[in-house]
DNA sequence: TCTGGGGTCCTAGGACCC
DNA sequence: TCTGGGGTCCTAGGACCC
């Protein structure tokens, strides 16, 4: 008893949080291969072009909110001049690869929490000057690959998160903001309950029914409440808000399931589009998988059709399946899936959409075979040399016949850049007619 | 006509067992 | 007429994140 109460009173941080964040990331790296799109309002799309999931400041300015979907705002858009751009993964990866790259070369602990996003971890009394120590971070960030960031410092990720965004916010920061060694409270008040990183809009909404919105009113909130209300997760949050750690570092990050899905182009009926498609996004989840160095143990497949339609039936179902061993084999995840398929396909339907989920992932070093398989090495070596192809000459060189070939089903993207950084014929040529 | 895609974690409640 | 209680495991659904 003694010793716990003694435990709770010792000092609790060693650590200081810092969060590198990327500003408008996308738009950020539209920027770099097509300067003119500077001090101009800017937004990407969702992947189907569905929503606008990233703006410019100065689209931001215009009033255009997160999630838009576009085809509601696409008149305005045009009316302002906003240039409007499809999502370039293999661009945003590439460039997110250099920035997590150059991150990690000028700090030993790193873990890459998004696309766009890292958390950093010092010792508490490594720098003196933290701020100017943020500040040739994010310089020598911008140099090496032309994205800018912002960094917040904070006690614990939770403050450093809220640090990072008014080091976004407010001007005189510069992009930098420590909040390290500044008394919660003293900020908490200016921070809406619903922008505090674990508060999603369910909870701001509990939070602000009880007369609780900032930061600051959340921290006096009495433990035990929080915990029926918040669950655990929302305790944890709590507690960092009060400088207290709990929230880990994850230097090391395999994923637990790996899913593949994508809405159709138009609204589809037959199995056999859906099988294509399915077997498509088996196709994609298994190279990730395999990049992972990981085998599936059990394979979800689902469909769904239009869930704001309101002229057609509403339909959603899915069929799990066990695979008898782990496996990292395109071949027999595509022979599964189809058979899951056929099971929730109910004809007459309009579906939007299907995909796949891989879980139950198992190193692929440490494979489970059962009883009377054989191991078969030349799948192993089928399976390489289809990932090496691809690789190089474009995702779908080389693939089963299930996944079609002309892809009909598939979305359109029709504004989307070049993939300057990762095709060779898309490279950006610099030449004397003073066009890039 | 047109509303993203990919993840994680937590909890309540049912099924089952002794 | 009365109908245990406690543990574990699993899953669906909800909430959150970018």
């Amino acid at each position: 008893m003694g010793s716990s109460h003694l435990r709770h009173s010792q000092p609790v941080t060693k650590y200081i949080f810092g969060l590198v964040d990327c500003n408008n990331f996308y738009v950020s790296c539209e920027r770099l291969f097509n300067p003119k799109l500077e001090k101009q309002p800017v937004v990407v799309l969702s992947n189907n072009d569905g929503c606008i999931i990233a703006r410019s400041n100065e689209a931001k300015a215009l009033g255009i909110a997160m999630g838009t979907p576009f085809f509601k705002a696409a008149a305005f858009l045009r009316q302002h001049g906003v240039k409007v751009f499809s999502s370039n993964y293999p661009l945003y990866g590439d460039m997110s690869w250099r920035v997590m790259t150059t991150l990690k070369k000028l700090e030993p602990e790193v873990e890459v929490y998004s696309i766009d996003e890292a958390f950093i971890r010092l010792p508490q009394q490594a720098l003196p000057d933290l701020e100017g120590y943020g500040k040739r971070l994010r310089s020598t960030i911008k140099q090496h690959t032309g994205i800018p960031v912002s960094i917040g410092f904070g006690p614990t990720k939770t403050l450093a998160k809220i640090a990072n965004r008014l080091a976004k916010k407010e001007n005189k920061y510069q992009g930098v903001c420590d909040l390290s060694s500044v008394h919660p409270e003293s900020f908490l008040a200016g921070c809406p309950v619903g922008d505090i990183w674990g508060i999603g809009r369910r909870n701001s909404e509990k939070l602000h029914q009880q007369g609780i919105t900032s930061g600051l009113d959340l921290i006096k909130c009495d433990d035990d409440w929080i915990r029926k209300r918040l669950t655990i997760s929302g305790l944890r949050t709590v507690m960092e808000l009060r400088a207290i750690p709990c929230i880990e570092l994850e230097k090391t990050s395999k994923s637990k399931s790996i899913s593949s899905s994508k809405s159709f182009g138009y609204q589809v009926e037959h199995l056999s589009e859906l099988r294509e498609a399915a077997a498509t996004y088996v196709t994609q989840a298994a190279v990730k998988l395999r990049l992972q160095q990981s085998l599936a143990g059990c394979l979800q497949i689902y469909v769904t059709t239009n869930r704001f339609s309101k002229t057609q039936p509403c339909y959603a179902a899915k069929e799990i399946i066990n695979l008898p061993e782990a496996t990292a084999d395109t071949g027999i995840l595509i022979k599964s899936a189809l058979q899951g398929l056929e099971k929730i396909y109910r004809p007459g339907l309009r579906y939007q959409k299907t995909g796949v989920v891989l879980s139950h992932l198992v190193a692929a070093s440490r494979r489970q075979l059962s009883l009377f398989t054989r191991t078969n090495k030349n799948r192993d070596r089928l399976m390489t040399a289809l990932d090496l192809i691809n690789g190089r000459w474009g995702r779908f060189t080389i693939q089963h016949g299930a996944a079609g070939f002309s892809k009909p089903w598939q979305h359109r993207q029709e504004m989307k850049s070049p993939a300057y950084t990762t095709r060779w014929t898309d490279l950006p040529k610099v030449g004397s007619s003073g066009q890039l």
